[in-house]
RNA sequence: GGGCGCAUAGCUCAGCUGGUUCAGAGCAUCUGCCUUACAAGCAGAGGGUCCGCGGUUCGAAUCCGUGUGCGCCCA
């Protein structure tokens, strides 16, 4: 035998991915089967492969696989966005490497050195993929900033401008004061900062009674619109409906009520500064406050600030202070530790600020995006979502989808001089908007950017057919009215709302239909310990080293194992190991029958029925697996299906003695189930399934692939005979059992005694022989004395091991067996005595307990008997 | 603070419509095997108050309530 006893992945991985390019085998153009689409959710372009992508795409390949395999005109899509925040911080950082600022060089040159980026670092996630064997379609690589998805994400601004969807107001965002830029949330970075938290008085109006509030920002006073306090707040009950005056600059402000200040924390007084808290924000709108901004860009206060006009917000900060105590004002102030956040590039104190920004208004147009999963007609896998995304749904605030930035897509608006805005493809057309009161020239266009989730939202129409958004449903084009909608998302929770919803509002919106039918989402990939897994705590193994070290099988193997749908991995090596021990499995079970030396003739081996209804059975539970989307209950079929009922029985079963031949009939049967068996693999493991499907039938051409091959169908099954048969297993295992337990060694050869006139065990006489060490069964009507014996459900057997038995280990063996039948019994005949129990269970339940009643009876008289042997 | 979820073997988790042949898998542990496909293996074994309490039911790991302990999302 020249194989090697260890499966080695390397070449032929890279070998089969490489065919199956060249064979076109991922390729999809519409035709007239049944179309079955998947539309990769697209990585960062900036991103490298990690635990969660391998997860996510491995599910997906898996269902792309099967679904080809099955003969569905099965597309998937690959692409990546286009990640507006992190690719511009990338750049910004490679260019401060070089030296160069961003504001130095302007927006034109910028976005050279960003698409000069691109095409560098942006395909690297892609390659990746191949490695995993994701049988992905690269003719339809998209990209969220190619042309024509571009000019859709544009036409979708403009259409739902026009149709009264978006909108432009103020927005509180993070202002970096001395980079004079708004900052994206991810950009601002939280410190734990020594501060103070000032206690400070108001007076209340009209009294001499004073209200204290805890601030650790009293320099934002002037900037109060109210004091809030807890409706239910006891103390603070005589304070209803009053008013207080701001210290120093003795303005009046209402007392308002409201169930969002904690009572227990500071004072319980709450001042309220809309304009430059984001909390505080959000309660001015629900009570109409005021909002007062008394900072300029840099930082300095302004004239609305009535004191301290153009001193810094820090400086300021201590001089309030100072004025505060001067007029008895502060009643105290204490250490405090807070969590400040900072500027990621200039490392300022964030000042929250309000801003213009672009919205979408969401609550007419998420409701049928909500409907649809109510509904059921989009499916969410765990259903346990449902709630969460209800809930959002219907909590949902306006989407912002500005974003300062250049790396995007830049917003379609132009600003006249007096103001006015004109939304249009380009200055011409805004011009011409204007009906010639405005000039191209004289038209400036917003600097702003979109959100990247509002060219994502777009991703299953526009990788499709970008112009989409112009025309009707019935105009589009062959491929969106083919394959959408898609089948199948596989995505993130995390992502529900950001990605999953709108994407479901888009796809109404401009197909009027739902994108995807359900929508897979994968638990998050963590470590041992729970941890998510992240750069940062550097606990992630990369996915590359893995598949190197493993295979990419093993590693798709192990990732789906312990992974159901919605519920967190906790990454263990030991899973891919397991991966690549089956892997392993495999490859041997191919060299067992690779080897065997055929010869004409038929054994009539019955194992091969046997086997044909357990995998009958097996694509059966396979098959129910993936409707449910159960995939890791399907790899557990699967695994016990080849390693157990095959490996370990079946082949064990058919082995012709060391250096025998094999009969032709046998062998051929076994080829076929070997076949079927990498076929109903092939998605989990396509490399070495693709290998050994060519192996085991050399005369397969290259042009033959198992990726396309016909996926097994399951078949009726004979439940029966496997019911009967598996008495058998029953039996053997029981032999093997005893033998163990009296240490009889393998070589020692043992006789069977049955008084069971069950042909089953005739049938497989030899095969009994050959799995349990007996060297020959004897069919008796009289039970024999002086053996070890055991049941196989009623059945009694007896087993010379040619050595004297313990007399007392075997009875106390079956007075324990006994006593457990016995209460068994009793608690079935206390069901069947149960008159409420007979009038209300099902027949079948019935039935069943009546079955179990007779076993459990004749297993005890049986019991008794071999008890009495005994004495 | 609001919402959602989880608790089953030492560990990681299955267990679907309630039905004692339904308490299960893998890993780990223990016993015996270098039996000519595989020691990345083979044949066996042990291990559980299904988180506590209450309820519904003829019947609860499963449904309801509640307590405890965790986790996630939103604010």
């Amino acid at each position: 035998m020249s194989i090697a006893t260890k499966y080695a992945p390397e070449g032929i991985e890279s070998t089969w991915y490489e065919r199956w390019m060249q064979a076109g085998c991922f390729n999809a153009t519409p035709d007239e089967r049944e179309p079955y689409s998947i539309v990769i959710p697209p990585p960062n372009v900036t991103g490298v492969l990690h635990m969660g992508h391998m997860l996510n795409n491995t599910i997906q390949d898996v269902l792309i696989r099967r679904a080809r395999m099955q003969g569905k005109n099965a597309c998937w899509i690959p692409g990546t966005d286009h990640a507006s925040i992190a690719t511009e911080a990338k750049v910004v950082a490679m260019l401060k490497e070089k030296g160069i600022d961003k504001n130095d060089i302007g927006r034109e040159k910028f976005l050279e050195y960003a698409w000069e980026w691109k095409e560098k670092y942006g395909g690297i996630i892609l390659e990746q993929l191949k490695k995993l064997g994701a049988s992905l379609d690269w003719n339809r690589t998209a990209f969220t900033m190619d042309p024509g998805l571009s000019e859709a994400v544009i036409d979708v601004f403009i259409d739902l401008y026009k149709k009264g969807y978006i909108y432009r107001g103020m927005r509180m965002v993070n202002w970096d004061p001395q980079g004079l830029t708004a900052v994206a949330d991810d950009e601002v970075i939280f410190k734990d900062v020594n501060s103070k938290m000032y206690h400070i008085r108001y007076q209340i109006v009209g009294s001499n009674d004073y209200v204290t509030i805890a601030t650790v920002r009293p320099e934002t006073i002037m900037a109060d619109s109210a004091i809030c306090i807890h409706p239910n707040d006891e103390r603070f009950r005589h304070l209803h409906g009053k008013q207080a005056y701001i210290p120093l600059i003795n303005r009046a402000i209402p007392i308002i009520l409201d169930e969002y200040v904690a009572m227990d924390f500071g004072t319980g007084c709450l001042k309220v500064t809309p304009a430059h808290d984001p909390n505080d924000y959000e309660l001015g709108i629900k009570h109409n406050l005021p909002v007062i901004d008394i900072f300029n860009d840099n930082g300095t206060l302004n004239e609305k600030a009535q004191i301290l006009v153009g001193e810094d917000r820090f400086i300021a900060r201590k001089k309030i202070a100072k004025l505060l105590e001067e007029s008895g004002n502060l009643v105290k102030a204490e250490d405090y530790k807070s969590n400040v956040g900072h500027s990621e590039r200039t490392n300022a104190v964030i000042e929250p600020r309000l801003s213009m920004q672009w919205f979408v208004k969401m609550d007419e147009i998420t409701k049928p995006a909500l409907e649809y999963v109510m509904k059921g007609d989009i499916r969410l896998i765990p259903d346990k979502f449902i709630n969460t995304y209800r809930h959002w749904m219907e909590n949902v605030r306006d989407w912002c989808i500005s974003r300062q930035l250049w790396w995007g897509h830049r917003i379609p608006a132009w600003y006249a001089p007096d103001g006015t805005i004109y939304v249009a493809r380009t200055a011409e057309e805004a011009a011409a908007q204007s009906g010639g009161k405005h000039q191209a020239a004289e038209l400036r266009q917003d600097d702003d950017v979109l959100d990247t989730w509002f060219s994502s939202w777009l991703w299953p129409l526009t990788v499709f057919d970008h112009e989409i958004i112009r025309k009707s449903p019935a105009e589009a084009n062959a491929d969106l009215r083919y394959y959408y909608p898609t089948a199948v998302l596989v995505t993130a929770p995390e992502i529900l709302f950001f990605w999953v919803a709108r994407m479901i509002i888009a796809g109404h919106e401009y197909m009027g239909e739902i994108p995807f039918k359900d929508v897979y989402l994968t638990g998050i990939v963590r470590d041992k310990q729970g941890r998510k897994m992240s750069k940062s705590l550097g606990n992630s193994p990369d996915p590359l080293d893995l598949i190197a070290e493993y295979g990419a099988d093993s590693v798709r193997m192990g990732m789906l194992f312990s992974s159901p749908a919605g519920n967190d991995l906790l990454f263990d090596i030991s899973l891919i190991e397991q991966g690549r021990n089956f892997a392993n499995k495999i490859w041997n079970a191919f060299r067992l029958i690779k080897g065997w030396e055929v010869v004409e003739g038929d054994a009539k081996n019955p194992a091969i029925e046997w086997f044909g209804e357990r995998l009958k059975a097996g694509i059966a539970e396979i098959e129910k697996a993936y409707d449910s989307y159960r995939l890791s209950e399907m790899i557990r079929n699967l695994y016990k299906l080849i390693w157990d009922d095959f490996c370990s029985w079946y082949l064990e079963m058919i082995k012709p003695a060391y250096g025998q031949p094999i009969d032709r009939s046998t062998y051929e049967a076994t080829i076929a189930y070997f076949d079927q068996l990498m076929g109903l693999l092939h998605p989990v493991m396509p490399f070495i399934t693709e290998e050994l499907w060519h192996e085991i039938d050399t005369n397969r051409s290259q042009d033959e692939f198992l990726c396309l091959a016909n996926y097994p169908k399951g078949e009726a099954v004979n439940e029966s005979y496997l019911n009967e048969s598996s008495k058998v297993q029953e039996l053997i295992s029981e032999i093997r059992n005893v033998r163990n337990q009296k240490q009889v060694p393998v070589k020692s050869l043992v006789e069977l005694y049955l008084t069971s006139s069950n042909p089953i065990f005739k049938t497989f006489e030899g095969i009994i022989c050959k799995l349990a060490g007996v060297e020959k069964v004897h069919y008796v009507s009289e039970k024999p004395a002086g053996l070890a014996s055991f049941l196989v459900r009623t059945d009694e057997c007896f087993l010379d091991l040619k050595l004297e038995i313990d007399v007392e280990a075997e009875k106390d063996k079956f007075f324990k067996e006994m006593f457990y039948q016995m209460g068994f019994l009793e608690s079935v005949e206390k069901k069947l005595n149960n008159e409420k129990f007979v009038a209300g269970a099902p027949a079948a339940v019935l039935e069943n307990e009546r079955k179990k009643k007779a076993d459990a009876e004749s297993k005890i008289n049986q019991l008794r008997e071999a008890i009495s042997r005994l004495s």
